[in-house]
RNA sequence: GCGCCCGUAGCUCAGUCGGAUAGAGCGCAAGAUUCCUAAUCUUGAGGUCACAGGUUCGAAUCCUGUCGGGCGCGCCA
């Protein structure tokens, strides 16, 4: 339960009955109205800042308006005492026993706590990684799968039904190239000597073992024939292999797809076709020439008519082309048929986690997803921006065309699948980072993710000694269950229910947001009360978990301690972290 | 040249779709361990929220401009 939510509601009636009594007015917009955690501790529990959005439509002072509401709040179940302060919040402290309740809802719940029904159980589709099938995953596709999937599972837990899918773009110039660079694979398996890869083909030698494969299928037949002979062939063939690879890297980071769509598949069915002759009939297609980019002009421009869409009706700085002079469809072209595709398999809302490298696409993709859909389908995009990896104090500089870039599996070997997910989780997605590989190693307070691990070991470690020392049946879920929470009197006790009462407005915040950064954030706040909480134990024995000839007291606290755990757990369950239970 | 993202403490970064005296970690200074994991914790110093305007009860947050960094800029994906 979202307990801000079940306050504001609370508030949401408390104006119509003071509008139906004349008190104020009515048919005011309450939508702005919002009850949240006062940044500062001091300010209570809640705070509502009804009185300054409704003051203006009302006719009244804030604060005058406030005192009429407070009121009434005062009488409400649970609020233990209301505050008027600075230019009109009210602020609202709860009696303990609502707090005792929330851990009791904890420990009901497991770590289905938090899951909310925000979503409606409507239908998302989050599509991320969705690499070329080229060569195997590398540092930079790894955050955008973690982001991806992460947020994917953040939906789901807010009651969203969700698809996770994956592009595969087997049908471009990129697979071509592909194909190529495996060729030269295939003629070097079979005896010839190659000297250099040329520019512009792969050089990775992760295509080694795909030319052999080839020799050993095809024999020589291909030596020396024509592109045309081989080209579709290899490509596909290739194409596949690399595909099993990336899964398999998918597969280690502890990812699975519902949905991988082909982008040839979409083409040969003819969906490109499609959406061109809607958009034809919708009139936003023409052919014209476009102009040159304003200050830096190719080297090989040269005026030239296109088929473009009417990109600029729908936001986008200029128009966009279809086809290339080849007579061929755009990558755009194929993926606005592709988005159509989406939508028309049932999904209105649709995100899109990208690389920083298509920044420059999102305007032109939300301009197609608006014409293609008719305005009805809606498209958020998730940039993540470039990892910098970190050693021994030094920067990995990383280039694909020296073939030199760090892959997913060499950084999972590295650091491990639980560290990756984490550490890729501490920042902002659309923000640069840092990854260092050292310290991701680090049982230190400088690591999040140990940091994070270490609350829930100790609580595990608790909870063991207890039952080493009172038996099982000490932490058994009907003993926790039937404890008396009221024991629970220390402001640092209650103070970690708050924050843990406060997880599913986490969740629901977030996953409204688009944003999974901030379940890591929560999780190493509530590791950082409980760590402090811990430790209070030292100065004060009155304080520890366990306290000798006081069952009743220290049941309690076992409850408390199995609440963190749970939270943690809930928490991690989101990220795809497994908990460890000791260090 | 244009577009997008970013600019918050010495460093790395949070900051809840506009809220109260802007937060955390690291680093620095000083402390806590016969006792549930000190792999932790407590206290302190440290700020013109890049800069200048604007919007309003209220701006780190929204708008405009400037400066600095990143990404991208017809027929690559």
């Amino acid at each position: 339960m979202n307990i801000y939510q079940h306050f504001r509601d609370e508030i949401l009636s408390i104006v119509d009955e003071l509008a139906s009594q004349n008190v104020i007015p009515a048919g005011m917009d309450t939508g702005r109205i919002t009850v949240e955690p006062p940044r500062e501790a001091g300010h209570g529990d809640m705070a509502t800042n009804a009185a300054m959005v409704l003051s203006k439509a009302a006719g009244m002072k804030p604060r005058d308006l406030a005192a009429v509401l407070s009121e009434r709040l005062n009488t409400i179940q649970w609020v233990h005492e209301t505050e008027i302060a600075g230019p009109g919040f009210i602020n609202l402290r709860l009696e303990s026993p609502y707090w005792h309740q929330r851990l009791e809802e904890i420990l009901q719940n497991g770590t289905a706590f938090g899951d909310s029904t925000l979503g409606r159980g409507e239908t998302v589709n989050v599509e991320y990684v969705s690499a070329n099938p080229t060569g195997p995953l590398h540092v930079a596709h790894a955050r955008g799968a973690v982001v991806g999937d992460v947020l994917a599972s953040l939906l789901e837990k807010a009651g969203y039904a969700v698809t996770r899918e994956y592009y595969v773009n087997d049908a471009g110039a990129q697979v071509d190239i592909l194909a190529r660079s495996a060729y030269l694979r295939y003629r070097e398996a079979l005896g010839e000597k190659i000297k250099e890869i040329p520019k512009g083909l792969y050089p990775g030698e992760y295509l080694i073992p795909v030319g052999e494969a080839l020799a050993e299928k095809y024999g020589d037949q291909w030596l020396g024939a024509d592109e045309e002979a081989w080209l579709a062939d290899i490509r596909s063939f290739a194409a596949i292999l690399m595909m099993d690879e990336v899964r398999e890297d998918l597969k280690s980071l502890g990812i699975d797809f519902d949905v991988f769509s082909s982008e040839k598949t979409l083409v040969e069915k003819g969906a490109v076709e499609g959406v061109l002759e809607q958009l034809e009939k919708m009139d936003l297609i023409y052919t014209g020439v476009l102009e040159p980019p304003k200050g830096k002009i190719p080297d090989d421009w040269e005026p030239r008519p296109q088929t473009l869409f009417r990109a600029s009706q729908f936001g986008d700085e200029v128009d966009r082309a279809l086809k290339k002079s080849d007579g061929t469809w755009t990558y755009f072209a194929t993926d606005m048929a592709y988005h159509l595709d989406k939508f028309q398999r049932g999904f209105k809302s649709m995100i899109n986690v990208w690389g920083a490298d298509h920044g420059g696409y999102v305007k032109r993709m939300k301009a197609a997803v608006g014409a293609v859909t008719g305005g009805e389908g809606e498209l958020d995009v998730k940039i993540c921006q470039m990892v910098h990896l970190k050693k021994g104090g030094e920067a990995l500089r990383m280039s694909k065309r020296a073939g030199t870039f760090v892959t997913l599996s060499d950084l999972i070997g590295e650091v491990g699948r639980d560290v990756v997910r984490f550490m890729m989780l501490t920042r902002k997605n659309d923000s640069q980072m840092e990854f260092d590989l050292d310290k991701a190693l680090e049982q230190s307070r400088d690591n999040p993710v140990f940091y994070v691990h270490y609350a829930h070991a100790r609580c595990r470690s608790v909870l063991r000694n207890a039952a080493t020392e009172w038996g099982d049946d000490t932490i058994s879920p009907s003993a926790l269950a039937a404890a008396d929470l009221s024991l629970l009197t220390d402001p640092s006790e209650l103070d970690l229910i708050k924050v843990m009462a406060a997880w599913p407005r986490m969740v629901e915040n977030a996953a409204e947001a688009h944003e999974p950064h901030r379940i890591a954030y929560y999780l190493n706040e509530l590791a950082t009360l409980f760590h402090a909480l811990w430790n209070k134990g030292n100065d004060d024995a009155r304080l520890r978990f366990i306290i000798t000839g006081e069952p009743a007291l220290t049941i309690a606290r076992l409850a408390l301690v199995q609440g963190v755990a749970t939270v943690i757990v809930s928490g991690l369950q989101v990220i795809g972290v497994s908990p460890v239970e000791e260090l």
